[in-house]
DNA sequence: GTGTGTGAAGGGTTTCACAGCA
DNA sequence: TGCTGTGAAACCCTTCACACAC
């Protein structure tokens, strides 16, 4: 299996949602051209991209959506569905329960954690919030693939630390902090002051 | 002045982050080698980074932690306080009216607004809910500088086009959905779905 | 004719390696 | 001696351009 970078992989669930887009508007053929212009890329991209997964395509015709989707969603790992936990039961851990994008691309939340004894019992949305000192076995029970973590910055690495040994190999990390895991774990950011700064950056730097 | 990368903007900013951190535990002095262990990058790349920017160490010591995080914090422009307005009082909204980081680095969330009749009036974390249809007085009212876009996908080209016109010039987007915009407008994506389509990724395809 | 698939070229970012200064 | 600052090299990703299949 050769080794597909990063931006690759981003983009083609980029295209995974612009195919579902066109599907929800009966669109059944499509070119590169188009898909590059739904997601402000180039058209040359687009095909590099996807050939690196195979030819899904026909020369002077296009792609067809419904069975390019099913390709991405091979390839991604989306025709099954993966069961996640969200360590953190505060504002952003509640509301990415809820997140119907997660849902309809088969992420399951199945399990809501905190440490926080105040917290532990609540309902949100439908889950009750357990003890985060159980991960284990909470793990376990559910059969988690996937973990969330929204806890204030000082926590997420021992937080990490106690996913890792539970056995979870794929964190997402809400906290504004790099985490340190062995590197049979993959981990991936949601930093949301970085891009808020990026924003900041470019308000104080336009002339 | 002249271009520089988003990733290295955006690196700036986790060097911000881990500035702090030392700051916090007494630290007074560190070398890019620590820097780049904090956030998991090599330490060519924080001394190339920060030299875009100016020179800011010293030979065999390394930089001063206090006055680094104040030229960072003057590159980045968060010397002052930006003014920002959320759209959308969904759950994802409503969580970032109170981000804990937001507030430590001068976004001041000023307005939140909704289109929904039955939102628009609550409270949220000490803000009323206002009408999205008045966003044109309401940015003006309020100073807006930044709008975060936290409304269901189908809505987000539409509302983008709203804020465009109310003269916002910097958006960060948390609809899974690529915006058209001006080219005086920046655009930056909080794309959980793509996150998590990644970790599927990597954990479908490791042997 | 039309739009894909893809080697080759181009551009940009990261890493190397070391001169230079504290 | 120790660590920065930085040209040069290496690497990777994107864009070009066109042969080729439909």
């Amino acid at each position: 299996m050769k080794k597909i970078s990063d931006s690759t992989i981003r983009r083609m669930s980029k295209y995974f949602r612009s195919l579902e887009q066109l599907i929800d508007k009966g669109v059944e053929t499509v070119s590169s051209d188009t898909l590059a212009e739904m997601d402000g890329i180039t058209s040359a991209q687009v095909r590099k991209d996807l050939s690196f997964f195979g030819t899904f395509g026909k020369r002077g015709f296009g792609y067809n959506v419904k069975s390019l989707k099913k390709q991405i969603e091979n390839i991604l790992g989306l025709y099954r569905t993966w069961n996640v936990a969200i360590v953190g039961a505060g504002n952003i851990g509640r509301a990415l329960t809820e997140y119907a994008e997660f849902k309809k691309q088969g992420f399951v939340i199945r399990l809501i954690m905190d440490k926080d004894k105040n917290k532990i019992g609540k309902q949100v949305h439908g889950l009750t919030v357990k003890d985060f000192a159980k991960v284990n076995e909470l793990v376990k029970e559910e059969q988690i693939d996937i973990a969330i973590i929204a806890v204030p910055s000082d926590s997420a690495q021992p937080v990490a630390d106690k996913l890792v040994d539970a056995g979870i190999k794929a964190i997402l990390n809400f906290a504004p902090r790099s985490l340190k895991v062995p590197k049979d774990v993959l981990v991936k950011y949601e930093n949301m002051a970085v891009e808020m700064e990026s924003l900041s950056y470019y308000l104080s730097n336009k002339k």
